[in-house]
RNA sequence: GCGCCCGUAGCUCAGCCGGAUAGAGCACGAGAUUUCUAAUCUCGGUGUCAGAGGUUCGAAUCCUCUCGGGCGCGCCA
């Protein structure tokens, strides 16, 4: 039993007294505001006209017919409301035993296919902070999808074509002519664009050396080619370092080079359709019959493609090769006309598949006065407003030294460990923290929050409650809910039923804030109950009533373990 | 000009497929530790829910318009 069968039937109880579809009571069915009111409620006030009696009347008479079973122990009336409270047992095996035993039933394999695009840096560059965004977004978002029964394919869309690399090989090829030996790993190709830039501004020339460095590359010398090779390869190796920290993993890198060859076959059946037409000397595609003013730009009068005749090789090919049921591009707002009008054009191609395509947008980043001069700032690269990733974890997992140090509770061995998992956690949990449409303005302090809703209040909590169940002794899973009779103790309990609809909700939106909010709301609810110590105190004289507090203990958690982990949080058992 | 996103407490945000008195965190002030981790907990809020209309028994939530902010509208990806 879950939540959702509870919710089935009291929608039951309700459709045998009047003339209402079980689903649409069901749907109908709210959370009464107070928790004296009751667990579930079921307003009456659209039946008011149906039976010419005032709302009120109505659910008196209805709670007065329906007679009080299991799951529930009380239905009574409250204004125009019909209020459901369950029975301890009942709450007891949906909350409690649900999640000791880590399975809410609802999550069965769906056998659908999700292939989730995210983080997709440019390559020769480290990850700024926000790449942070589409990266931990998608990352959460395949392991939400995973644990809801998709089987989920997660792909890096590498920007690892274009005429930066030869920007690059100028650079390389500039630093070696002057008698040094260039490194290749991604620190060193961060230097080699720096110097390019700089070199360019007065040296304009070297822009059409860098084009003719990438024709080479397109043409296939197998020198340049070898190059190039060796940039991306470095490039993902220093992007993994990162990835590795984030708990962050793909199935595939397959970047825009990887789909070179595969764009001509595409622009041959965008052809074959007859959906090029020919306008300035460029191929587009007309999207104005479905809505869409501007047209899809195939092919450049120059005769090159451009990167939504990329896109949609992409996405045949990903069909073609995991026949998904969903993909979901985990890109900027700004992309927004982008994907509509690459979904559009697919469409037009004939794919019903297009339909399964999905743009997962999210608000842009900038930073706020004081981190750039006294302004807000949009992190203009070329203005050297760009803070690299790596470089505010350093200063996270710093800060979380210091407090380990000054709390003097870190185990001396573990210090280093901990302080990575807490400085990581609080700056993973900031992307964490608003819907994912909102515009995010950096800030130090927003970033390195671990106190109050932060990402170190959760794994706290999940440390004080797995060093409780070691102090207790107590062997998990042998209480009996029916023990836990406070109203705080029931409050915890109902936020715990509440976890698998959560995940089901913030998969159906695309939505991992939700995880998060929800796990601040229950270690907030937890945390009063546990820091009542008079009248909550776990561990007791009482063998059955300490039993019964641990296995709640337990299955808060377990509940924050797994939220945590859907984050790509670490939950650590001390801190 | 057209399109998309956003506008809720001093700040950062929840609540938005309509429901019972609009909620958190931060900041600020006061308090809690002889007993399970104080990265914690308790108490302290007179908010034009940007504004105006509309739909509804009921609107922060849905519709229309206006204002403000961000982004985009073919040869960069």
């Amino acid at each position: 039993m879950n939540l959702n069968d509870i919710y089935t039937a009291a929608a039951d109880l309700i459709a045998a007294k009047i003339d209402l579809p079980a689903d649409e009571i069901r749907a109908a069915l709210v959370r009464p505001p107070q928790p004296e009111m009751g667990d579930l409620g079921f307003p009456c006030f659209t039946l008011a006209k149906k039976l010419r009696a005032a709302p009120p009347k109505i659910a008196a008479d209805l709670a007065a017919q329906i007679s009080v079973a299991e799951p529930f122990i009380k239905i009574t009336a409250v204004g125009g409301y019909v209020n459901f409270t369950l029975s301890l047992a009942a709450l007891g095996e949906v909350a409690v035993a649900a999640a000791l035993a880590d399975d809410w039933g609802e999550f069965a394999d769906n056998g659908k296919t999700v292939v989730i695009d995210f983080s997709s840096p440019n390559i020769a560059k480290p990850l700024a902070v926000h790449h942070i965004r589409s990266t931990m977004l998608g990352a959460a978002l395949a392991r939400l999808y995973a644990i809801t029964g998709w089987r989920v394919v997660t792909i890096n869309h590498l920007g690892d074509w274009g005429t930066n690399f030869g920007q690059l090989m100028v650079a390389y090829t500039r630093a070696k002519n002057s008698g040094e030996t260039p490194a290749t790993d991604l620190d060193a190709q961060l230097k080699l664009y720096l110097e390019y830039h700089q070199a360019a501004e007065t040296n304009p020339a070297l822009e059409g050396e860098a084009r003719a460095w990438f024709k080479k590359l397109e043409d296939g010398d197998a020198e340049t080619v070898k190059m190039w090779k060796i940039f991306v390869d470095e490039s993902v190796k220093g992007l993994q370092k990162l990835y590795d920290r984030l708990n962050v993993k793909f199935d595939h890198y397959t970047g825009e080079s990887f789909f070179n060859d595969k764009m001509a076959a595409t622009q041959r059946r965008l052809q074959d359709a007859g959906l090029l037409v020919k306008s300035d000397g460029a191929l587009v595609v007309e999207l104005q019959d479905v809505g869409i003013d501007a047209p899809c730009l195939i092919q450049k009068t120059d005769g090159a493609t451009t990167y939504a005749t990329r896109d949609l090789a992409a996405a045949e090919y990903r069909h073609h090769e995991y026949n998904f049921d969903k993909c979901l591009y985990v890109v900027a707002n700004q992309q927004e006309l982008h994907f509509r009008q690459i979904f559009a054009v697919l469409k037009k191609m004939g794919y019903a598949w297009a339909d399964g395509g999905e743009h997962v947008k999210f608000g842009m980043l900038s930073f706020a006065a004081g981190v750039f001069g006294e302004e807000r700032a949009t992190g203009s690269t070329r203005k050297g407003q760009i803070i690299f990733l790596d470089a505010v974890l350093a200063r996270a997992v710093e800060k979380a030294r210091e407090i380990i140090g000054a709390n003097g509770r870190g185990d001396e061995g573990n210090a280093a460990i901990l302080a990575e998992q807490v400085g990581v956690g609080a700056v993973i949990f900031s992307e964490f923290m608003q819907r994912r449409q909102k515009d995010v303005i950096f800030s130090w302090d927003k970033a390195l929050n671990m106190q109050g809703d932060s990402g170190p209040y959760l794994q706290y909590t999940h440390a004080r409650l797995s060093s409780l169940i070691t102090k207790s002794g107590v062997v998990v899973g042998g209480g009996d809910a029916q023990l836990l009779t406070s109203a705080l103790s029931r409050a915890v309990l109902l936020m715990l039923a509440e976890f698998p609809r959560v995940l089901l909700g913030a998969t159906a939106e695309n939505e991992p804030s939700r995880v998060a909010e929800y796990l601040l709301e229950l270690c907030a609810v937890f945390n009063r109950l546990y820091a009542d110590k008079k009248e909550h105190q776990i561990i007791t004289d009482d063998a059955a009533l300490t039993a019964s507090r641990i296995d709640l203990v337990a299955a808060v958690r377990n509940t924050l373990r797994r939220g945590l982990a859907v984050l790509g949080i670490a939950a650590p058992e001390k801190m």
